[in-house]
DNA sequence: CGGACATTTGACAAGCTTCAAGAGAAGTGG
DNA sequence: CCACTTCTCTTGAAGCTTGTCAAATGTCCG
């Protein structure tokens, strides 16, 4: 197997939630001592996975629960020739697998982009968080909540906006959410995606995703070498997408 | 203003939860008397909304949270030059208005269809509902990953299949929603869209859409008449869909 | 009958997909 | 250290699905 990516070095889950990178990045809403007990008692066992490996697999049944602490997944459906579809991304902080939690199939698969490090937490017990704290299961409402409205985001991206928009689009809105969990370095993030990542998302073939991120890099808008993504024109990719910057907002994390 | 549509009679709510004619349908989690109590308590009041009226503006601040009683509605987005795209319809039993309720600006509009008896909740209490009621915030969670699971349907479609999978996926897949919640009659069932609305929720454009939907039923694999819908050959359009059923299963009603 | 609106059809244009193939980049093994 | 493989990115050309424009038909309602 392959080694870990340098790029996406594999943070290890601290044994204490109370030594939780995430938590101390500022992004997410502080939580009380004994609160975070309970979370610790919640979550089972950490797990790394490799980039490429399933966390979850199409049409699985029982999946488990899932905080992702670090690197990207994503979440995607198919058919059965192969066209696939990216619902959406999901970065540090992310919860993963609700939908499996109510007893069901799961209907999407998810994937590992790079390599993941993820809190697992207790099986079939979402509705013992519910009732013992119900702050928590609040919590998890609004985390819910939060990833419908992404993928409302990306259904207009998809069935109303043209190719160039798409992209300027995809750019603006990853950005702008790995700034938000302080993932911005000397004015770059991280970009593990390939080409056929983001023609999966954005719902256009391989060749023409190309060629549009092409005219949209030689216009100068953004940069995208070494695995890194540069925005240059903010303002351009802003336009061009119709892209509106919502307030920050702490967001809770499991 | 218009009458009433004699194909979506108004069905007012009744004044106690106890007499609810979607409860009493057999599709929806029964519930236990002091909790439909506390359910009614939390209900303030109940509203009407016409055909074409906003049950939430794009952009609106403190929306109401409403479960829709009776008629049909959808969720949309738009964009600055009029494009338009329809994330999801909404049926009798559907909670509406849970992204607002977290305190945020909506980043969508909800349009009624037909017209609609909406019961109305308390406004700024869902945390309340949470605190009191653990097993009603469980449900409301469930609702939320439900209506994200067809929200994932639909970018599916939108991304990744043709103007023909589409239409065929749009017809069953509203006809199954439709049937679990018993408003099947006589292998029809009531279809308030016009072919701007299913272009608007399929990504395509009016012109194309009523070619597309003209094939199929030239084909006869449907019929569209009277503002009522029938499928005539499910077989056809479930193979041409790659439309999977899944088991119906109770739903829980606030 | 006239007006507003939804559906239908044809013709044409355009955006996007598919096919094909070359160029880079990165890892593997002799 | 260099061929060899594999994967990703890039580019051109051709074709098809879908969008746009325009106008006719149908329907409902006052």
């Amino acid at each position: 197997m392959n080694d870990l990516s340098p790029q996406f070095p594999l943070q290890a889950c601290p044994p204490s939630c109370h030594n939780c990178r995430l938590r101390k990045s500022g992004a997410f809403t502080p939580v009380k001592p004994e609160v975070l007990d309970f979370i610790e008692g919640f979550r089972v066992s950490t797990m790394g996975v490799e980039a490429g490996g399933a966390l979850v697999r199409e049409n699985q049944t029982n999946a488990q629960l899932f905080t992702l602490y670090s690197g990207w997944a994503f979440r995607y459906k198919s058919l059965s020739d192969g066209r696939r579809q990216i619902l959406n991304f999901l970065l540090p902080g992310d919860l993963v697998g609700l939908q499996q939690e109510f007893g069901e199939v799961s209907t999407h698969g998810i994937e590992a982009l790079t390599d993941c490090m993820l809190c697992v937490f207790q099986n079939d017990s979402l509705w013992d968080v519910f009732r013992e704290h119900p702050r928590l299961g609040y919590d998890i409402t609004w985390l819910s909540a939060h990833e419908e409205s992404h993928v409302d985001d990306n259904l207009l991206t998809t069935g109303r906006r043209n190719a160039t928009e798409r992209v300027a689009m995809l750019l603006m809105h990853l950005y702008q959410r790995l700034e938000r969990i302080g993932l911005v370095e000397d004015g770059t993030v991280a970009f593990p995606l390939n080409q056929q990542h983001i023609a999966d998302a954005l719902g256009l073939s391989l060749v023409h995703t190309n060629k549009t991120l092409r005219r949209l890099s030689l216009l100068g808008l953004h940069e995208l070498k070494n695995g890194r993504l540069r925005l240059l024109n903010t303002r351009a990719l802003a336009r061009i997408a119709e892209y509106y910057d919502t307030p920050p907002r702490l967001m809770p994390l499991l």
